[in-house]
DNA sequence: TCAGATGATAAGCGCGCGCATATGATCTAT
DNA sequence: ATAGATCATATGCGCGCGCTTATCATCTGA
């Protein structure tokens, strides 16, 4: 039996990882007044508008109606736009305005400066191979 | 600008790799019929007896009132005993039986094969650093 | 001895969320 | 023209869980 036999679970490793990443993350959110869910769609329409919203949900993994609310409220404080598709009108055409991608920038840059402080732990080498590795299974699916 | 700066926030890596991983182990915890919760007290009992609840709770992250119900059923399932301190009788001393290592054993081996699966994406070298960084990480924390 | 701390337990509140269902508008294919 | 698919939206159920409060037993220190 090595000792690579005797780690921890990844789920009982990498869950309070994200529970304190996400710790971190909600005040920040709170100071720019913008929720998680907000904060993914902007990250998801920042760059790449979005035809429908079911396809929306579907990319950052949220309910397709839970996420309708997310929306009114993005719209109603001018982050995004929801314009009725002309050769479709049962299709709203998402895209961020200036407003929208400025805040999520901002959230970004914060959230950046903090995901830093917890991987200053780790050698420079680590944190960019752990980053690296990460993207490489973000990608894959 | 470079390319590191235009990467997902780490919570949006991580976050659907938890979720992932957790939709993995529900169907081979109930398969031992084991909770989640349950898992985890006895990951944490195996190897290590732990002398208060509050602790124990503490320890693998749970609510301390909500973690009763959880114990009620390892207990009555005989996954583990709770035994009142003869030195001092507010408090239970918690302790895994022979079955419940069994179980956490099995439980953590189905687990460890399908994460496996789950890595097989990565070159060995990188799972190793995954695995190492992740444990660092962990540790610290 | 007695007040206050500590441990286990019960019960309830409220939130977020996954999920199912229903409805109306609109498009598409026959 | 019409049936069926598709999209946005509203609504409601139920669960898990973090959190609070209260109760009872027991221990500890002044």
């Amino acid at each position: 039996m090595s000792a690579e036999d005797e780690r921890p679970d990844l789920a009982a490793m990498l869950h309070p990882l994200v529970r304190e990443l996400i710790a971190v993350e909600l005040p920040i959110l709170a100071d720019h007044g913008v929720s998680m869910w907000g904060y993914s769609v902007l990250t998801a329409l920042d760059g790449t508008p979005v035809r429908t919203q079911a396809a929306l949900a579907e990319a950052i993994g949220a309910d397709k109606t839970r996420i309708i609310a997310t929306l009114d409220e993005l719209q109603d404080a001018g982050l995004i736009t929801r314009i009725p598709d002309p050769d479709d009108r049962r299709v709203r055409l998402l895209s961020i305005t200036p407003k929208g991608t400025r805040i999520r920038r901002a959230v970004r840059s914060d959230i950046r400066t903090r995901e830093d402080q917890l991987l200053s732990a780790l050698p420079a080498a680590d944190r960019r191979a752990f980053i690296r590795i990460l993207r490489t299974l973000h990608e894959r699916g």
